[in-house]
RNA sequence: GGAGGAGUGGCAGAGCGGUUGAAUGCACCGGUCUUGAAAACCGGCAUACUGAGAGGUAUCGGGGGUUCGAAUCCCUCCUCCUCCGCCA
């Protein structure tokens, strides 16, 4: 959620990331309705402060007189109070509603893009950041999906999980379960020596967690929903684990703070059918490692290039063809101020897969979190975010499983045959 | 799941209807003293909104209520502790 001071400050730099966004001039008027709102709300407390003042005044004078037995003129000053009540109380939910419309209203304006966005509206107008300087691979016409290689060696029955729990919900095993393993820990203890410190956060989120990170109210139909417990089901660890940091102020040698954890996914992919859903491409869960920071606002833009930086080599140790994308406005997620998608190339699908998003949030998130940090001054000011996959592991397997199929089986690359403990799938 | 107890500032802990945003201690920051440090002493030390400022308003787990007035009374939810039950 963008400040009220951000919005009243840089109204022309929030107007021109929006429309960077594809937002019409229609739409662009919600951010004078905004301002205008925020000016009622302002001019409605001041007055409701002064009749609040007012009862606190005449409440004292009340004891006074009561300690100093002059009851009859205590009873005169309640009645005189019973009336700037009434008004009171019509301004405090004259003031409820218009703080309510507001919040729907800020709720409903997404993060502006930072300067380096490009235009655009797809995701064909992103931009190409890096490119695999290689060939791409290319396997011939019997190389075999993912979903083939994945039934002819016995490592992930699509079957056995539709029947358990429904369609999008793998199960994996054997060599294939331990490939998952295999990835997790390779992924974890690499975060570990790129400094991060690993957590284990709980599975479930409340309604509050779920809102600081932005997944409710916008991203509602995305999660899974207990609601006998009104809880929801992450839909990545970036929730849980960021919300470590809810409603803290931390101290400016803090910084940088650098968490990552492994856990499983749930999202409902609700309305995805066809080829893109086929095997891993895309899944109700999956599991994924992910890296969060926390950093200072001056920094945060090396920030994001070091965790950039950690994903690239993750994907060269894999020995897998990638390419980043500089996400332009139109693809942006609505949190985002600058995002970095990372694809690999699927060689038997001759497609690439979405396998990372590395963002900055900027004060886009630490705002609704209520996260700041004290200057040298004692001042206080939000924090930036930051997170990335490190990586999402359904697809990685995918990728993994047909870029390195032969003759013999599947190689497994150098780097996670520690991990895996065999060389090679048979 | 059942019964009982408790939730106050960074921490500990008073207050249980009327200048209490909240005693006191510890921690922390600044100062005096000291060659330096410690001790001692003096001062400061929650968050947010609002105002040029003085100040005003809100917040004592969350929400609602009673009252002229609530940290203090009532209702409700949440969390923690103790006992019982269940259990990886």
């Amino acid at each position: 959620m963008l400040t009220l001071r951000k919005i009243r400050e840089n109204k022309e730099n929030v107007i021109r990331g929006l429309e960077k966004r594809g937002w019409s001039a229609d739409r662009l008027t919600i951010v004078d309705q905004i301002i205008a709102l925020d000016d009622k709300r302002k001019e409605t407390q001041t007055s409701l402060d002064q009749h609040l003042s007012d009862i606190n005044r005449i409440s004292k004078e009340i004891g006074g007189l009561f300690k100093s037995g002059k009851g009859d003129e205590a009873n005169a000053l309640k009645s005189k109070i019973s009336d700037i009540k009434e008004i009171s109380s019509t301004l405090e939910s004259t003031q409820k509603g218009v703080l309510a419309e507001l919040d729907e209203l800020l709720l409903s304006v997404p993060n502006v893009p930072h300067d380096t966005v490009p235009a655009g509206v797809t995701e064909d107008d992103n931009e190409i950041a890096e490119h695999w300087t290689g060939d791409l691979p290319d396997l011939g016409d019997d190389a075999l999906p993912h979903w083939e290689l994945a039934k002819q060696y016995n490592l992930i029955d699509f079957e056995l999980g539709t029947k358990i729990t429904g369609s999008g919900f793998p199960l994996y095993r054997g060599q294939g379960a331990k490939l998952q393993r295999a990835l997790i820990s390779f992924f974890l203890d690499e975060a570990s020596e790129a400094g991060y410190e690993e957590v284990m956060p709980p599975l479930l989120v409340n309604a509050d967690t779920a809102r600081a990170t932005g997944q409710l109210p916008d991203k509602e139909g995305q999660m899974y929903y207990a609601e006998k417990d009104d809880l929801y089901l992450i839909p990545t660890a970036e929730v849980p684990v960021t919300n470590i940091y809810r409603d803290v102020i931390i101290s400016e040698d803090d910084f940088p703070i650098k968490l990552t954890g492994h856990t499983p996914c749930f999202r409902r992919e609700a309305g995805s059918y066809g080829s893109d859903v086929k095997g891993l491409n895309r899944v109700h869960q999956f599991d994924k490692v992910e890296i969060v920071q926390i950093a200072h606002p001056d920094r945060s833009y090396d920030v994001l290039t070091e965790m950039v930086d950690h994903v690239k080599q993750l994907l060269e140790k894999l020995e897998l063809p990638y390419r980043i994308l500089r996400l332009c406005g139109g693809d942006l997620g609505f949190t985002s101020a600058l995002t970095f998608d990372f694809e690999v190339y699927s060689a038997a699908q001759k497609k690439w897969l979405e396998v990372s998003s590395v963002s900055n949030f900027e004060t886009f998130q630490s705002n609704r979190l209520k996260l700041r940090y004290k200057d040298g001054n004692g001042k206080k000011h939000l924090a930036h975010t930051l997170n990335g996959s490190a990586l999402a592991l359904a697809r990685i397997v995918a990728s993994l499983l047909e870029n390195h199929q032969t003759t013999e089986g599947i190689v497994i690359p150098k780097a996670l045959v520690p991990y895996t403990k065999f060389e090679i799938i048979k």
